[in-house]
DNA sequence: ATCTGTGGTTCGACCGTCGAGATATCAGTC
DNA sequence: GACTGATATCTCGACGGTCGAACCACAGAT
C-alpha cells in the first residue's frame, strides 16, 4: 500500500513549518509571502483575483497589500481596462525578494529529489498536478463534500 | 524540466483551501482539524508534543484543546508516568469524526492517482517522504535558512 | 437613463497565536 | 531529605489575520 495521502499530509505539515520560518526571517507574515509567490508566477493581478487564488476574502487581501505596499514590495497600478479595479504588481525590490524565496525553496525541494531518475520526477510532477487539481475542485464543491463527510445537507 | 517545486506549491495551496472547507463544514477551525488528524495517526500525545508536531507554541495548543474537549472530540487524561503532564486522546466520537475526515481526504487523493501504476505510486510516496523530511529539517535550521535567503546574521 | 452586477475598500468583531509569568512536578546532586 | 535546574501546563494580555456587512465607483446590459 503506497498511502500517498499520509505522505501528502506530511508534506503539507512540513511546508507549513517551512513557510512560517521563511516569513518570520523576512519580517513578513505567511499570507504576505504567499501573495508574493503567486504574484511571481501569475504576473500582475487584481486583488480579487489574488483573493480567489489564495483562498481568502478580498477584504483580507486589502490589508495584506497595504503592508506589502508599505514595505515597497508591490505597487497598486491603475487598470486601464477597468477604472474600478487596480493591478497589483511586484516592484523590482519585491521581485528580487520573492525570487530569492522561491529559489531557496526550489533548492530545498531538489535536495529531496536529487538521487531520483528524471523520468520518474516528471511522473511525480504530473501526479502532483492531478492531485492538486482534484483537491481544488473538491474544496469548492461544498455540497459534495458535506455529503461525503456524512453531514445533513440542512437548510 | 520537471519543476516539482511549482507543483508542490500548487498542492500546498490546494490543501489549504481543502482543509479550510472541511473545517468550516464541520464547525471547526483549521488548527483543530490538524490536531485531530495528528492524534489519529500518532495516538495519544502530550500537548507540547502536539505543539511541536503542528508547529505552534504549547500556549496555542491549550486553547485548541479547550475547544476540542468542550466539543467532546478529545479528553485530557492524567499521565501516569509524569504527573506534570497530560495525555490527549481521541474520544470515540472524535475518533469517528477524524476517521471520516481522513477517509474523505484519502478518497480525494486517490481520485487523482487512480490511473497510475502502483509501482510508480510507491516511488512517489517515497519521494514525498524525502521531500517532507528535508523541508522539516530546513524549517528548523534558521541560521542556514537566513544565510541562503541572503540576510545579515545580525545581532 | 436606469438598473444590476462587480471591484475595492473600510469598519467592527472574533479567532488564533504568541511571550511572559505562575504553578506543579521531575531528575539529579549534595 | 533538601536544593537546584529543567520541563509540562496553564493563564493572561496584546497583536495580527480574517471575516461579513456596508459603502462608493464604475461597468455592462436594457
Amino acid at each position: 500500500m503506497s498511502e500517498i495521502a499520509v505522505r501528502l499530509r506530511d508534506v503539507v505539515a512540513a511546508s507549513d513549518a517551512y513557510r512560517q520560518t521563511t516569513a518570520r526571517l523576512l519580517g513578513l507574515g505567511v499570507p504576505e509571502t504567499t501573495i508574493l509567490v503567486h504574484l511571481l508566477h501569475d504576473g500582475p493581478r487584481t486583488p480579487t483575483a489574488l483573493a480567489r487564488r489564495v483562498g481568502v476574502t478580498p477584504a483580507s487581501v486589502t490589508a495584506q497589500l497595504d503592508r506589502l505596499e508599505l514595505a515597497g514590495h508591490v505597487v497598486r497600478q491603475a487598470n486601464p481596462r477597468d477604472r474600478r479595479s487596480v493591478l497589483v504588481a511586484l516592484t523590482p525590490a519585491g521581485r528580487a525578494l520573492v525570487d530569492r524565496i522561491f529559489a531557496v525553496f526550489r533548492a530545498d525541494v531538489a535536495r529531496g529529489t536529487a538521487d531520483t531518475d528524471p523520468a520518474i520526477l516528471d511522473e511525480v510532477a504530473r501526479i502532483l498536478g492531478e492531485v492538486s487539481q482534484h483537491l481544488t475542485e473538491r474544496a469548492h464543491d461544498e455540497p459534495g463534500m458535506a455529503r461525503d463527510l456524512g453531514l445533513q445537507t440542512a437548510r
